[in-house]
DNA sequence: TTGAAAGCGCTACCAC
DNA sequence: GTGGTAGCGCTTTCAA
């Protein structure tokens, strides 16, 4: 089933044929009209690959994530399908499993796919490996600000976001602040943790370092961080943890441990996946558009306005308090 | 930089590179060796459209969800994912919405993409439909037992699941249970439905059918669904609802009702999903090995045995324990 | 307005 | 062992 059969079918030449169901080059109406109509009739489906061969570019964005299993990915990867849909491109997904040879396979991949454009996730590279990985395809780095030129990203503001979330609990009266951070090699992670730690300062409060912990963005990491926490006889009121996931993690921790939150700790996440919304009690965290996210990036690899090159974005983010935040008891807890 | 530098760089003809990169055909080991050094330092990439073009195949699985952003796909998308890589395959990610058109549309992505097989995961086209869609793809249904010869699906056993989830309630002395139900066009909601009810007929529990709620597999639709529970004075002293977001749901409402789970009302879900054991308390639920059905999944596809046509499996399931359920309190509840 | 033919990068058939 | 060449299905010059 071939451009070719319908050719015959219409009694036109393929050229023709071809030019009849693109709309390209001058052709009469009737015969545009008579060879779709044929089309039609065959179910002709237009040989996609032989059309990128031909092309040298595919219909397809590649999406490169550590780890669809984090529920940040999924809506991530939502945002990017819709508008990639609207276009009528179709997503090629790698794992990269967070280490440099998956990110080299899977670009590889990309590579020789032809994909039109690449969304990248991914901070275990340096700029200038990630670069020369990337060589060749247009890209759009996600959460991830690329010190390139030429290089596009989009991101949120990790680290106002984080000083929101530190200054709602200081607003609350918490003095003794927990932060557990991400893995420190993690550009969003060092951004969430200066966010915090600029937030302590400008409410003259000393940093302790005692109080941050680092761990990574899983729920087992902000578990094990919180069991750590407990066992040192260390006095903390609210925990900031560097994802929802981590939140979620230590909120087990304490309620092992029959402490209460909110009454005896305040938690506040980050990211407002939509487990947030699904515990008792809701988690206070620090809302990415994460969808939103997804579709300015596949936006930015699909605009094909010239001079759009190097451009990037930061989007927006906004606590959303939920039940996990309240105002510190006067009695303090945990010591 | 194609296969033909290669060859001009190792003063061979294309051929013998061709040979030499595949390993196919006869060749000097000599200029195997040299060739592969050659592509090695220009960083070549077989051209993987071209190379489909040619053989009429890409080494790409179709992937067709739903929605990728219920937990549930993104475990099995994992599983999908790690078989498919360990054979050098990559995943064409698709959105069904759960609508005839969206299927429609997908599939034709994928069959002019010439993908190598399709996992499909939909309840929204019958059987015919469905398999004329297919037609000329190789796929495998997932949790749908397709009812065509040369079809293949592989699903979890969710009518035992049920049963044994719903024998679980009442052995901790259970008889009013509610049973929060996925629409019965549905497949899988169905036989969920039907392995409950053949629990309680085991257990000479008489059918109510004021007890069956029909919603569907979101917390939203297990939250409403509780809501209405909770509005009409319906005695009950359990729920089963037919998947873990929708058994969060109803625990959501239940809260914000201060009914205590599982002091007052015991929960399980269906699923295990990851979420399942972060909220507090644990979700008692039907385990299925979500990565391990998107592994056999693959498998099949990948598969070229031949004779492995029309065959399908399904997996056992099991009941995991968690903090949802207790045994029955003398005094009833909520009444 | 239409068609013949080249060629995208690759593999495999056939000849040497 | 090696190389010329056809051809996968399509789009697009260039002629007619």
């Amino acid at each position: 089933m071939g451009i070719r059969e319908v050719a015959d079918m219409a009694n036109v030449s393929v050229t023709t044929a071809s030019r009849a169901l693109n709309g390209t080059g001058r052709i009469a109406a009737g015969t545009r009209t008579r060879v779709k109509k044929v089309a039609d009739e065959l179910g002709y489906q237009p040989n996609e690959v032989a059309r990128q061969l031909k092309e040298g570019m595919s219909s397809t964005l590649g999406v490169l994530v550590p780890d669809i299993t984090n529920p940040f990915f999924p809506e991530l990867v939502h945002g990017i399908q819709e508008v990639a849909e609207e276009n009528g491109h179709v997503l090629l997904l790698a794992p990269t499993n967070g280490e440099p040879t998956g990110i080299a396979k899977a670009l590889r991949q990309m590579h020789s796919r032809q994909v039109a454009g690449v969304v990248i996730v991914d901070d275990c590279l340096d700029d200038s490996a990630l670069a020369k990985e990337l060589d060749g395809l247009k890209y759009v780095a996600l959460d991830r600000k690329l010190h390139l030129s030429q290089s596009t990203w989009v991101s949120s503001d990790h680290l106002g976001g984080a000083q929101m979330a530190a200054e709602h609990l200081i607003g609350l009266g918490h003095r003794r602040i927990v932060h557990i951070a991400g893995p420190q090699g993690i550009g969003v992670a060092r951004e969430r943790l200066a966010g915090f730690r600029q937030a302590l300062e400008l409410a003259d409060i000393p940093l302790d370092d005692e109080l941050v912990f680092y761990a990574d963005f899983t729920e087992d990491a902000g578990y094990q961080a919180a069991l750590g926490l407990l066992e040192r006889d260390i006095c903390f009121t609210a925990v900031f943890a560097v994802a929802d996931l981590a939140a979620i993690g230590a909120m087990r921790a304490f309620d092992e441990h029959h402490l209460d939150v909110p009454k005896d700790i305040s938690v506040v996440g980050f990211d407002d996946i939509h487990l947030a919304s699904y515990v008792r009690p809701g988690l206070t965290t620090v809302k990415q558009q994460i969808a939103e996210l997804g579709r300015v990036a596949a936006g930015l690899l699909l605009d094909s306005d010239p001079g759009t090159e190097g451009r990037s974005r930061t989007l927006p983010v906004e606590v959303v308090t939920r039940g996990t935040t309240a105002r510190v008891r006067q009695s303090e807890v945990s010591t």
